[in-house]
DNA sequence: TTGAAAGCGCTACCAT
DNA sequence: ATGGTAGCGCTTTCAA
C-alpha cells in the first residue's frame, strides 16, 4: 500500500489537533502557543511535510505568488539582449520582496503560445516589448488580472513603463549633425514581420507605427530631414534581429552601398556593437573613419573599444518601476501610470567629426 | 453591488447546464455536442469568462503547469552568462510542448530565498549550477516533487545533466602543452565564497571540491603537473565572478606577476573573453604574444577577434535533455540519468606556439 | 488558545 | 450526450 500523502490535515490528525491549528503554526505563529507550534513543526519534519501546499493555498487565498512575464519571440532571444536581462533583474528584485516569482512565457510564433498564457497560474502579467497584435497579448488581457506593460504594446487603461524614445532619438541625430555629419546610415531592428533584412523603403509604413523602434526611427529621420539631409544620404537598414550579428550584417549593407555614410546611427546598442564589429573587421577606425552611435546605454557598450556614444535610459530602474506598479495593482491600490522616463545623451568615444577630404 | 465574478459555475448556471458540461467544453470537446459547446464558448466570451481558473484546475489535477528553475545568485547574474541563457532556452522549449512554463527563482544570498522556493506553486524543480549547500537546495528537495539538476549540485538519487569536465579540461591543457607552452596561467571563476579575487594558493581546497569549476581546475593542474610544469609556472587566479569583466581583471593579476605566462587557460569562455579584452587594451597580439583558451564554446567566443580556441560542450542540448528528464519524471516514467556529455577541443584562432625568444 | 465548518473553482468519476 | 457530486488542500471566520 502506498504511503498516504502527508497533507496538513493528515498531520493534524496525527497530532490530534485541528487543521486550523496546523495552518496557524505556519501562517500566524501568534495564534498558538510556542510549545504547540514547536511540536507541530517537529512532527511535520518527521513526517516529511514541507509546509502547506502552495497551489491549495493559492486557490484559497486567491493568490499564487507568481507574476507572468511575457517576452518577445523566445527565451533566448529576449535574454540575449542585455537590456532585457537588466530590466528583468529589476523586476524580479522588486517582486520577490512580496514573495512573487517570475513565470516566463514567450510570445513565440508557435501555435498554442496563447494557450500557455491562458493556462498559466499567475497573479498578473507583465509584457515586455511584445508586438501588440500577438495573440498572447489578448490572452493575457483576457485573464482579467493586473497588467503592466514595458515599452509595448500600448493598451488603453494599462499602465506602461516607457521612455522618451522620440526625444532620445532626436538627441542622437542632433549629436551627429552637430559634429558635421551629413551622410548618416541608420540601423533599426525589425519593423516588419517576415521582411527580409535590408534597405528600407523610406515610405513603407512600419507594422506597428507606435512601436519603440518605429518611434525612434521616425524621430531620427524627421530630425535629419529638418536639417536638410537628403533622403539618399540617410539610408535605413532594417536588420534581421535586435542582435549584434544582425547589426554587423546590416552595417555591411549600409556601408557597401553607393553613397558611403560617415556615421552610423544604430537604434540600439546591440546593433551598434555589431557595427563596431564590422568596422574592426574592415579596419575602419572608429571614430576616425566612421562615427557610431548606439541607443540604450547597455553595459556592453560601456566597455567596448571605443566605448559607445549613446542615448542613456534607466534600464534596471524601469524593471523595478514595473515591479512596483504590479505590486500596487496586486494590492488593489490605485496606480497612475508613470510618465515616460527621460533619456540623455552620453558622449563617449565612438563619435567624432567626419574626416575631411 | 460588485458584479459577481464569472466562474465556471456561474457560467453553467447562466446557461442552465451543469458545471461538468462547461468543464468538458474546455477540456474534453468530444464529450458534448458541437452545438452545445459553441453555445457555451460564445456565452463565455460574452460574460468575459476566460476559461477555467488555472489555480483551481491545478489543485484538482495535481499539476499547475510550471516548472521551477533555481538559478545561481540572481536573475541578471545567471542571464549574463550566454551558456545559461542557451541552456534555459532548450529547457523552455522542451517543457512548453507539455504546457509547462518556467518559474524563475534565484538562489540568492538574501535571507528568505528558501521561503520563496517553499511557497512556489510548481510541479518540479530544475537546479542550474546552484551551490550544494545553499538553503534553497534543501527547500527544493523537501518539496517532494520531481527534481533535475544541471551541472551542480550532485544529489543522490537526483538525475543530473553534466558534461565531462575533467576530460575537457585535460584536453585544453594538453592542447597548450602540445603547442609548446610551459608557462600557463589559469583563470577560474569563484571557488570560495567571500574570497577576494586573486592568486589562488595551490593547496587551498575549494569550498565544493566536486563543483564544475573545481573539477576543471583539478584536471588542468594535474595535467600540467604531469607534464613537468612547475607550480610557479602555472599560476591560478580566482576571478570575482564568471563574467567578462572579472576575467579582464584576473588576467591583469596573471600577467602582471613575476613570471609572465605565454598562455592563459580560462575555465570558461566568458573569462577568456575578458582575457582577450585585456590583451587588446595592452596591445598584446593574440595568439602571437599570448595564447588564450576558453571552455564551453559559447556563441560570443565564436565571433570574437580572434575566435576562441575552446572546449565545446553541447549547451542548448543539455537544456532540452534536462527538460525531457523532467517531462519523464512528471509523467511518472522511470528515468535513467544520462552519462556526462562528451566535450571536444575546438581549435580556432586564439592559440599558437609561444613566441621564441 | 484552540477548533468546527464553509468554501476557494474546478474536474473526474459515476449515473442517467 | 449530459449532469450530480465529492473532494483536491488549504485558510479563515466565528465560536468556544
Amino acid at each position: 500500500m502506498a504511503a498516504e500523502r502527508v497533507t496538513l490535515k493528515v498531520l493534524a490528525e496525527d497530532l490530534g489537533v485541528s487543521p486550523a491549528t496546523v495552518s496557524n503554526a505556519y501562517n500566524r505563529p501568534d495564534q498558538l502557543s510556542e510549545a504547540l507550534r514547536m511540536r507541530i513543526l517537529a512532527r511535520a519534519a518527521e513526517l516529511g511535510f514541507a509546509g502547506p501546499d502552495p497551489v491549495a493555498r493559492g486557490l484559497r487565498r486567491g493568490r499564487v505568488g507568481a507574476v507572468g512575464v511575457l517576452v518577445d519571440q523566445s527565451i533566448s532571444y529576449a535574454f540575449s539582449d542585455p537590456v532585457a536581462v537588466l530590466v528583468l533583474d529589476g523586476l524580479a528584485e522588486e517582486l520577490q520582496d512580496d514573495g512573487f516569482g517570475l513565470l516566463l512565457h514567450a510570445a513565440s510564433a508557435q501555435a498554442g503560445a496563447e494557450q500557455l498564457v491562458r493556462a498559466a497560474a499567475v497573479d498578473g502579467w507583465v509584457m515586455m516589448t511584445v508586438p501588440a497584435r500577438h495573440p498572447t497579448v489578448a490572452a493575457a488581457r483576457a485573464a482579467g488580472r493586473p497588467l503592466v506593460v514595458l515599452d509595448e504594446p500600448t493598451l488603453p487603461g494599462v499602465p506602461a513603463v516607457t521612455i522618451d524614445d522620440a526625444g532620445g532619438a532626436r538627441a542622437a541625430a542632433e549629436h551627429l549633425l552637430s559634429l558635421g555629419h551629413r551622410s548618416i546610415g541608420v540601423l533599426t531592428s525589425p519593423l516588419h514581420a517576415d521582411a527580409p533584412p535590408g534597405r528600407l523603403d523610406p515610405h513603407a509604413p512600419a507594422d506597428a507605427p507606435d512601436s519603440v523602434m518605429a518611434t525612434r526611427l521616425a524621430a531620427v529621420t524627421a530630425t535629419l530631414r529638418a536639417a536638410g539631409v537628403q533622403e539618399q544620404a540617410m539610408p535605413v537598414v532594417e536588420c534581421s534581429a535586435s542582435a549584434q550579428a544582425a547589426g554587423r550584417e546590416g552595417t555591411a549593407l549600409l556601408l557597401e552601398g553607393p553613397l558611403r555614410p560617415t556615421a552610423v546611427l544604430a537604434l540600439s546598442d546591440q546593433l551598434a556593437l555589431g557595427a563596431l564589429e564590422y568596422a574592426r573587421e574592415h579596419r575602419l577606425s572608429v571614430p576616425g573613419a566612421l562615427s557610431l552611435m548606439g541607443f540604450d546605454d547597455a553595459p556592453p557598450g560601456r566597455t567596448s573599444h571605443p566605448p559607445l556614444t549613446t542615448v542613456a535610459q534607466p534600464i534596471r530602474e524601469r524593471g523595478t518601476a514595473a515591479g512596483s506598479l504590479m505590486r500596487a495593482l496586486l494590492r488593489g491600490d490605485p496606480v497612475t501610470p508613470p510618465p515616460p522616463y527621460a533619456t540623455h545623451l552620453v558622449i563617449r568615444g565612438s563619435t567624432a567629426p567626419p574626416r575631411q577630404h
